[in-house]
DNA sequence: CCAGCCCTTTGACCCAGGTCATGGCCCGCA
DNA sequence: TGCGGGCCATGACCTGGGTCAAAGGGCTGG
């Protein structure tokens, strides 16, 4: 965690605000706070009155729903730094966050209030149509989670995971514990510890400690697909 | 299907344009096309380059993704008169339909290019608003839908969907076919047809043809929890 | 008015994967 | 240095629900 960041430099980074002008984003730095979290710490839970839309300077923010008995949870996207978190929320009518959020590292965020949030919007275009595409990208991804968690079984989704952290990481990514790869997933650490043995038995990955090498790439493709 | 409708007229319904100008909704009425559709047709596939966004002026379209065999699908959402379809896929980079919509009815649409909307959202804030809010509201429902597959089994499924249609419409409503409840629920034929059979048998619903009257909301809502 | 097609229901079967319990390991903290 | 809590691996078990097959039933279009 850097000393003291330029909230300016932050908002002038995010997608969201990058087209706005000077003058703009002078006004949006003074509405806006900073918030320090620390992994673990919850940023918002489920139906909490939603009145502040996060941008992610540092670190890494997990968006989920916990089932009703509290035990497990589902992940619906990560987001680091330059990324939107309750963009969706504080446009509802009655503004509640639809899901929980926690820190997976020390993060720090920038908070602006809804207000304010709005009442850039109505005078400028440019911010409409970042949010707009911001929306539909996040909309996408939701239905392409929601596609794999209806249509493919675990192993397959497991196989997509490690081939998009190979794509972006390459060889020798190290892997979250086995509960946050569950939640990622839409199981259970039992079934994640089991279907990761059985890639290494297979010979289609290696593991040394939590790091993965990952040998055969076009059959863990294969499986992917399945 | 009514002869000769006003295009100009549904637009102004539709909650998207309702806010725009006289001469905006004119110019809109001229590029707009009228697209009838008759029950069980295609509207797009899944993977189409998206250049249009539909307005249901009459009928009801289902949006759906389906699974990688062809066999299952799952429905997404459905859209009635005044509800936009396909709002999505044209602000993706890329634009091309994220799953498929075909008419459950004989229906009529209004099909927009997608550059004349594009054109228009850059002059009309409240167009732009409309559209945040409606892909807020619609993401909602998306998490919703996921949050009800990943953590509750079908029986609760079953009955938050029936619950639903009480509500709307009061006892008597007419059920889909298996198949396409299915689809609704995500799971198959089969097990909709066991499930509606259990809970008649235990008395908190009774069926005749295909309506359904609901003896026990209370213990229906129980199970929709559970 | 008939033939065919899809829907419905039901039974038998099966399997992915969720649950529970055990034992060992690692790591942080006192 | 010892303790405790979480993580990991694995086995045993169980069940929700998906698959397949068979036997009516009813709507529809020719």
């Amino acid at each position: 965690m850097t000393p003291s960041p330029q909230v300016q430099e932050i908002l002038a980074q995010s997608p969201l605000f990058r087209d706005l002008g000077g003058p703009e984003l002078e006004a949006l730095a003074a509405v806006a706070t900073l918030r320090p979290l620390r992994k673990g710490e919850v940023l918002f839970l489920e139906g909490d009155p939603a009145h502040t839309l996060f941008i992610v300077a540092e670190g890494l923010i997990k968006v989920y729903k916990m089932d009703p008995q509290g035990r497990r949870q589902m992940v619906l996207h990560l987001d680091g730094p330059h990324q939107a978190v309750a963009a969706v929320a504080i446009f509802l009518e009655k503004p509640r966050y639809p899901a929980s959020a926690e820190a997976l590292e020390d993060s720090l965020l920038l908070a602006l209030p809804s207000g304010d949030f709005h009442r850039l919007l109505e005078t400028h275009p440019a911010l409409a149509r970042a949010l707009i595409r911001f929306l539909a990208r996040r909309q996408r991804q939701l239905v392409h989670l929601l596609d794999r968690l209806v249509f493919h079984e675990v192993s397959a989704r497991l196989a997509e995971y490690l081939l998009g952290r190979l794509e972006t990481e390459g060889q020798g990514f190290r892997l979250p514990t086995n509960p946050e790869l569950a939640a990622l997933l839409g199981t259970v650490p039992e079934a994640v510890s089991r279907k990761l043995g059985e890639l290494f038995r297979q010979g289609l990955i290696r593991l040394a400690n939590r790091r993965v090498w990952i040998d055969d790439p076009a059959a863990l493709r294969a499986l992917a697909e399945a």
